[in-house]
DNA sequence: ACCTGAACACCGTTCAAGT
DNA sequence: ACCTGAACACCGTTCAAGT
């Protein structure tokens, strides 16, 4: 098991990160939170890049996680479907933060190799997730289902943004429910 | 009018906040492009807010403009909301940088005041148009016309944030393209 | 093994000083 | 009117030094 301040600074740079995304990770403060110094932090992370990539990969293993529960404990694929905005929501209720990977996203082109790697690991989970849970659902073939699966992540990553620049996660919801009534989202 | 050298420093700025966002701009290499040192900055824009806001307040101005004169081209309002995207696809041409606003949406808990009512300012003036848009094309009634322009305001940054992390501006047509199937955008 | 202070080159910003 | 160098408190990072 890893050491106690290193799942501290983990935790606290999650945080931090979905708040302020990579560029807005700032060790002082950081370390500040952990109850260390600055310096410290690159005992157990190298570099920011190795923290920021360590970050966002333990980030999708826990949402990668919760889909599998979510799948195991939903056997009806629509009602799969139906909960999923649910994961984005409660970041938005949780300090209206956002996904980690919405935010790395938007600095995509800016980011370390080593971090932009599992900021795609992210978005592949969620689009292989969707896409089976779509092909079970609709019986639809595999290229539809991936197709329709990415409009899906796109589009509540992006009421997820919007949702946040207003600081209301009732938007958040009425935005969802607008995908479910075009169609986007079964419903 | 203004001088030349605002008027670059303005340009330049909102091509690097299109690629790296507010917390990106960088006074240094931005003076360094215009042909000035970073301090003679702060004589035309007092802080980084003040640059922040103006260049926002340009973009949702040129926005707006290119959405008007849109509409007065074409007067069928369903060939206009298909035509939406294309605003959102040239940033991504132009090397691969985003809309303004979706980076500043993501950084908004940390922009300066000035620099988030710019940003409101933004979206308020794409989810009119499109509410304008919907209900001329379609004649539903105000809310819902509103509700549906926020769904394809929140869809359509989000794909331009997901396209801009593959650097891959077919998968903006083919997201457009799912929305458009799954029945959120017009056909 | 784990942490730290001091130093480095970088940031936005200020301001007195130049032209 | 417009620009600048030098200084300030901040960044991530390094590293020799502590325990």
């Amino acid at each position: 098991m890893s050491s106690n301040v290193k799942e501290a600074i983990l935790s606290a740079a999650r945080k931090a990160a979905q708040a302020h995304g990579y560029g807005g990770l700032n060790f002082r403060e950081l370390a500040a939170e952990v109850g260390i110094k600055a310096a410290s932090i690159h005992y157990h992370f190298p570099s920011k890049a190795d923290l920021g990539a360590a970050v966002a990969r333990r980030y999708w293993e826990d949402i990668a996680a919760e889909l599998e529960a979510m799948q195991a404990e939903l056997p009806d694929a629509t009602a799969c479907l139906q909960h999923y905005p649910a994961i984005f929501r409660r970041s938005l209720e949780n300090g209206n933060r956002i996904c980690l990977c919405s935010f790395m996203a938007a600095e995509y082109d800016d980011l370390p190799e080593p971090v932009k790697v599992e900021v795609q690991a992210f978005a592949d989970v969620n689009v292989t997730w969707l896409a089976k849970a779509l092909s079970t659902a609709e019986g639809g073939d595999a290229s539809t289902g991936s197709a329709r699966a990415l409009a899906i992540f796109a589009a509540v990553s992006g009421a997820q943004l919007l949702a946040r620049s207003r600081a209301d996660v009732g938007l958040f919801d009425s935005l969802i429910g607008s995908y479910r009534d075009t169609g986007l989202l079964p419903g």
